[in-house]
Parts: structure tokens; sequence; C-alpha cells
DNA sequence: TAACCCCCTAGCCATTCGGTTAGGTGTGCA
DNA sequence: TGCACACCTAACCGAATGGCTAGGGGGTTA
């Protein structure tokens, strides 16, 4: 694929010195500058840009060519741009390894993310200090490294092959939310414009993908799955 | 109510300098050092303890008795410890104001602070570092801080007279978590060594409790509020 | 053009659920 | 002692759900 587009703004490394240089991307002023004071207390790390929405992280990729991308792929309201995100910097910006740093471990987000050729996926909550500094320089030096959560998450991922969410239709999607609300079959029929029957063959097939057999439990599922809100 | 327990310790200030003590309790390392890093830019603040469990912050109180205490309600698993501590604080060390600092915002557990004498509720993502110094001025004067979405909220809270969640009592958790697993009634009377009429007995209970008429959209609900994970 | 996928519909049947009424037990607090 | 509350049980009925088979229409792609 494209790897050469824009190599020379890969190649084209700002600081001579041997440090590792870091962008964050993280919504939270408070992670960023916790951040930022951790990594410059190991020697050879500088933070030399934060980014706070998903529109700023790629620009600040591109100006500073850093060895390593921080990011919270939750920037925004749609975390699927997060993915995206990260599928565009392994694709034109291979020099930048990226990390994420995720507030809570979701099993789709976890896959999809190591799927775009993410570096490292950890949680906020289980890094202590020194991993950090730890996790950086592994990745850095191209090392894949997985908080003990996300690495559990990996395994039945791949283990149970189905990838675990076979990806839902929209109408199944549509269902679902409606069941959520509390709808019945029949209400959730009238507000799709749909026959009952439909919105039972809908939910058939999004309990089959899910492996649930209850609604009650679709929508525990879909919750954790992060797919309604 | 007995106010005056332990008073020996909450007129036993430390420090006798005009400063800002705080105790900060967060199990997250990088908030931690984020707070210290931002909250010591401002003269007069310091961080005097740090707390990563919920063990861990009333003897921190008690040892340090700062004038604030900055803290993740969600500091373990059971959430409702969190609002224990708040109400402990408020009537023993009454000299240590209370700011909540979360993750997300939570109806049931924005009301719940409030009603236990918290001073200050923000939501970490919509804190700018100026404000949280001005954040933390104010609610040491006694002056109630609430972040806008939390202001919404206690307008709706407290508009809509019924405060939200009325408190679900241990069995009717049990059982909620239950049908979030997708079990049927039957299967959760077994589990819980009860009837099958007992634990509809409970439903109705927490169905009536949340508002709620399904299963699914109880589910929905029990996880919007932070009652199950 | 065939294969495939998404969307829509129909009918059947056993099981489960939602809502109700009407009790009994034990604990704790006033 | 009596009230309040959490907990447990019973039986009822109509409605909703879960699980199934068996189709048709429309679009995309190999």
């Amino acid at each position: 694929m494209a790897t050469d587009v824009r190599s020379d703004v890969v190649l084209g490394r700002r600081s001579p010195l041997a440090s590792t240089r870091i962008v964050v991307a993280d919504r939270n002023i408070i992670i960023r500058v916790g951040l930022r004071s951790i990594l410059e207390r190991n020697s050879g790390m500088a933070v030399v840009a934060e980014a706070i929405s998903y529109d700023s992280v790629l620009p600040a990729i591109d100006e500073h060519a850093p060895d390593i991308l921080i990011i919270d792929l939750d920037l925004g309201d749609d975390t699927t741009r997060g993915l995206k995100i990260c599928e565009e910097i392994t694709e034109h910006y291979p020099a930048t390894k990226v990390l994420v740093l995720a507030n809570t471990l979701n099993e789709m987000i976890v896959v999809e993310a190591l799927r775009r050729g993410v570096t490292g996926y950890l949680s906020k909550d289980e890094v202590r200090a020194d991993e950090l500094g730890k996790a950086v320089k592994a990745v850095q030096e191209g090392e894949t490294v997985l908080g003990k959560g996300v690495g559990n998450m990996v395994a039945r991922g791949l283990g149970s092959a189905r990838g675990q969410t076979e990806h839902l239709t929209d109408r199944e999607l549509n269902v679902i939310q409606g069941v959520a609300k509390g709808l019945s079959n029949k209400e959730i029929a009238a507000k799709l414009y749909v026959t009952e029957s439909t919105v039972k063959f809908h939910l058939q097939n999004a309990s089959k993908k899910l492996g649930t057999h209850k609604r009650a439990e679709l929508v525990a599922r879909a919750h954790a799955a992060g797919l309604i809100k």
C-alpha cells in the first residue's frame, strides 16, 4: 500500500537528539499534564505536542513526527474516528508507533485497534508510573505491549474465532436500541415502519451474532461492546 | 448528630501556613500526578497525601486533616463505598471539604453525593486547568461548585421529585445482575436459593424504583446508573 | 448470471414475563 | 410493643418473547 505518501514528513525528524519524542492525545487536561509529568521524569523522553480532539491528532503527527503517539481513543463522540486515525498513522507515518491508553477496556475497540496496527494498549487504571516509561520504551522498539486485561481480551477474541462482534447490521442495531429503551417488538416495529415479524427477525439475527438468548442479555452485551451508550 | 466525634483531629491542623492542603484520592496514577502538577502551580496549594483505594481515604483524612479532599468516587468495585466515605467526612471531619472529580457523570451518584454534603462535583473531562484551581478555592470557601453537566442533572433530579434512584436493596441488585446475564427468573431463583415468586417480587420492586416496565430496559438503566458493570 | 447479503414478512408454539393481590418471616429502631 | 423494612412465598392471567421454518425483493460483486 501507499507507504511512501508523505515520506518526506516521516523522514523529517526535527530533534537530532537521541530522545524519545512523544505526542499525547487525550481530551482530559489532567491526564495530559499527568502523562507529561510522568514521562518527562524519564530522561530522554519529551512530550512535544498535545492533541485534545480527533481533529488535532493528525496535524500534530504531521508537524512533529514523534516517535510515539499516546492516544486515548475516546476523544469525542464518534469512537470509530479514533480507529481510523490509528489506521492512518500506521499507514502513512510508520515511524510513529501508537500506544493506546484507554479509560475502559472494550473488546471490540481493542481488537479493532490492534488490527489497525497499534503497537501498545494499556488501561489507564492499571498502569503504574514506572510501567508507563517501560511501555513507551518497549513500544518505541517495536515491541507490542498489552496490559494484562487487554491480553486476556485478545486471547479470548482470537480464541473464540468469531472475533466477538460479527458486525451488526444497521437494522439490528436499531432494533437493539429499541429493546434497550424497553420497547416491545410491536412498538419497535411501529417506530421503524416494519412489521413485528421483521423486528423479531432482526432480533434473532442479532442474538445469534452476540450469542445471547434473552433481550435483557442482549442489552447488557451491546452496552459492554459499546454498541449503545 | 455526632459532629463532635474526633473533633480533636478536625481541629489539629498541621501546617500553620495559609496554604490550601489537599488530599487526592484516585486509583489512577496519571490523574494523581496530573492533579498534583496542576494544583501546585497555584501558589498556596499543596497535595499532602494521595489515596489510591477506598481503604486509604479516611486514614489519610484523619492523619492530614486537609482543607480539601479531591476524590474520584470510583475507587473500587463498590461504588457505594465512595458515597459512604463522603458521608463520613462531612459528618466527622467537617473542616475538610469534599470535591468530587468524576470520570463519568451518573445521575444517581451525583444526587447521592450532594445529599451527603459534597461541596463540589466536576467531570474530569470538562475541567480546564485554570478552572480546577478556581474550583478548589471556591470549595474551600464553602461555595458549592458544580460542573455544567452536573448542574443540569441536579436540576432534573430535583425537578422530577423522585430523586431518580430510590435505592435498590441487595436482593434487587442481585436479581438485576442475573437478568443482565440473560437468566430467566427460574434460573435466578435457583442461583439465589429462593423461589421464582421471590425473584419476581424483587424484580417488580426494582422496576418500580427505576421506573421501568421491561427487564431489558431495567438492564439498560442499571448500566447507565452504574449499578452493574 | 449466480451467489451473497440485507431487508422484509408470515405463522406456529412453548415458555417466559409483567402486573396484580395477598399473604408470612425476621431484624432493627422508636 | 409496634411500626418499618427487607425478605420470602403463592397463584392468577393476558401479553410478550424465543426459537423455528419458509418464503420474496433488491442490491452488489465475482
